[in-house]
DNA sequence: AGTATGATGATACAACATTGCATTTCATGC
DNA sequence: GCATGAAATGCAATGTTGTATCATCATACT
């Protein structure tokens, strides 16, 4: 008995309405960690606290958002540090930007290679990322087709989510 | 023979290299004409201005750059005119922001709805925008999987036009 | 300990976008 | 022609997002 109901084709990308949201950062911290490491790179307190705070989100912040979330002792990290940790945590793959809206969102699960699709929920602002492979294929045969070389794409879905639409969630 | 080969599946949706370029501005204006009329809204002179400034280009220009290619006399319209023009455009079909380069371009064709697909060259930076059913579908289909009711999209694909790569159009 | 490398903290600044309001333009009715 | 209302413009100010620079500090390596 899940929170909420999987789709059919798949369990659905959009986090449960109520989940382990500390399990879900602690994961993600986890991994960023790993990819660090893997990388010979190092997770400072800068990028983790950033990361944490996008990780606290299922929804996209913007920079100054993020700068007005810290709390760091009475201290206020400057503009240029978020965007900082944002590039190193993007290079990465540990978060996304999200163009429409000028706004970062922790990357939600492995990322998988150049190529992403986001479901923007128009009320409640939540994003998913689910795996995108038709739209994957899609894009190739569009390319082919011009013979245009892509290199890589971000796909922005806005629309409602399963728990925003009238009789979706519950 | 072509200035740009053909793809296999239909025509380019790049321009080609050499084309009459004063037709293809004359034609977007009158299209933007048959388009205010139908919508009973007009076309003036700084909206007209706008769009003749994106026609003349195929790729996508910032708006303070648009201010800067005016020469109105020696008089310069202020940022907030352009953004005015931009949004009207845009709002009627005739321009499409591109969301990851903070940027407009002049839409080539009969806008098709509430899905566009862009192909952006990162040499020349030419844009393309083929007509993008599969990714409609593909959407679609992704969207039903998670049970979220997508309203509209945007797909962002970067990489090299048929001209800008190694064999390719030339 | 000494040194090379890279991250941080802080200021300033550049680029992108919007707001508010007085004025002008334009279509319409008289 | 002339008043009228709706919409667009011109202009100034401001808000938001993103970078550049540089001295200082932390870390890893020798």
């Amino acid at each position: 008995m899940k929170p909420n109901s999987p789709a059919p084709g798949g369990p659905s990308p959009f986090p449960a309405r109520r989940h382990d949201h500390e399990a879900c950062i602690a994961e993600g911290i986890a991994r960023a960690e790993a990819v660090c490491r893997e990388r010979g790179e190092r997770l400072t307190e800068n990028r983790r606290a950033v990361l944490g705070l996008l990780l606290a989100e299922h929804r996209p912040l913007g920079a100054y958002e993020i700068v007005d979330r810290f709390d760091w002792k009475r201290r206020r990290p400057a503009p240029a540090q978020i965007y900082r940790a944002l590039a190193f945590l993007e290079a990465a793959g540990l978060v996304h930007r999200i163009a429409s809206r000028n706004a970062y969102v922790a990357c939600s699960g492995p990322t998988e290679g150049h190529g992403t699709v986001f479901l923007l929920c128009r009320d409640c602002g939540t994003v998913a990322e689910p795996s995108g492979a038709a739209v994957g294929l899609a894009v190739r045969d569009l390319a082919a087709a011009s013979g245009f070389e892509p290199h890589a794409h971000a796909l922005e879905v806005t629309g409602r989510c399963p728990d925003c639409r009238p009789g979706g969630g519950g």
